[in-house]
DNA sequence: CACACTACCAAGCAAGCGCTTGGTTTACAA
DNA sequence: TTGTAAACCAAGCGCTTGCTTGGTAGTGTG
């Protein structure tokens, strides 16, 4: 467990994954990921961490409660991880870098199921659920928009700052669907090339 | 409808969107891409084009048929427009944009809720459902992955041709959560910059 | 020892689901 | 005019769903 996420939890920031709640969480993320949300049903949930279905209900309220949940701490986390990668990084180029490797590494180390079920499920959250969550996000957002606006100011950027950003945010999302750490390929290396689509 | 639409309806290749088949495959797209497949109940889509939930099943054997139908006709119409599109393309470069130009067009036109459907609802279909989609969607890679070839050859191209494949699809696939076509960018203005993702 | 609290189980309810059934209406060809 | 098939309706079956309920074992505290 890195120092961040050490940091988050001893402060109650969110749930410690050791805990009987952190295992229910971690085997939602799982289940929510690869069968997707309405797939999953309570029993299954249960059976994945050896208890009855109902009695998931003394953890959380309802199912959806725990989608909110998974979501709500996904984002926490790695909001914390950028900034603590931002904290090492001095040139703009080197920022940008460490932005696309956090993310990368946030759809491919542990955090990797929970975004997807971030990315893929939140239609499944009641509107005001989805706002919060859409609020969360625009903190992480706006650690992208200000460092490519660096990378604008320093003319290594040409791109309109919100359109790369979000093409950005699709190709590297997208690599949850085909990129295996264990390939042929490192994280780091794949960080390099989708860099490359970024800058001249 | 364009040419390479009338084509294929008459072809018997696919459903004339006039037909009561048609008018249904297409309410079925927009609540599958509005609200989900699994949250979409028969029941809805009967109302959504004014008959009960049972007819559908003369239609249609199930509900999954449905979902199979429209993500099948939608491949194979923009499979065909690309082929057409190709044919008007010269130079490497001229082909690569018209590839992302139909792209772009297949998320942001007439078969743009389809197309959301083909993405995010794929695991809602059987396994053997599921490795036919693949098949047809091999088939329309296999176009993009031979005009990124080309385009190395002629040293436009710098990236591995897996990997940029892979990252434009994320890329310009992404762009339905936030393109609006009435919005102050126009699609061949987006489909250019995407372009300038992928070239030196 | 009594009490409270947490974590759980066994059973099942009410609602909603996909789909089936038997029958009716409509369109059109013989 | 009659026969046939397509298109549809009204009703509801059987099943699964998320969630509730009433109760119990284990643990720590005064």
């Amino acid at each position: 467990m890195d120092a961040v996420l050490t940091e988050l939890v001893s402060s109650g920031k969110i749930t410690d994954p050791q805990s009987a709640k952190g295992r229910l969480m971690r085997a939602a993320a799982h289940l929510f990921k690869t069968k997707g949300y309405e797939r999953t049903t309570v029993r299954e949930l249960g059976a994945a961490v050896g208890i009855q279905s109902g009695s998931l209900f003394h953890h959380f309220k309802s199912k959806e409660a725990i989608l909110l949940c998974v979501m709500e701490e996904t984002i926490i986390i790695n909001i914390a991880r950028m900034h603590e990668a931002l904290r090492h990084a001095n040139t703009a180029e080197e920022k940008l870098l460490a932005l696309i490797t956090c993310e990368l590494a946030s759809i491919h180390t542990d955090t990797g199921e929970a975004m997807g079920v971030l990315v893929y499920e939140w239609r499944s959250l009641g509107q005001d659920k989805q706002k919060y969550i859409l609020q969360l996000r625009d903190e992480y957002e706006s650690l992208w928009l200000t460092t490519i606006k660096e990378g604008k100011r320093e003319g290594l950027i040409e791109h309109d700052g919100f359109i790369l950003r979000r093409l950005l945010t699709g190709a590297i999302g997208w690599t949850t669907t085909w990129y295996r750490p264990d390939g042929d390929i490192t994280l780091d290396a794949l960080a390099e090339q989708t860099l490359k689509l970024a800058i001249k």
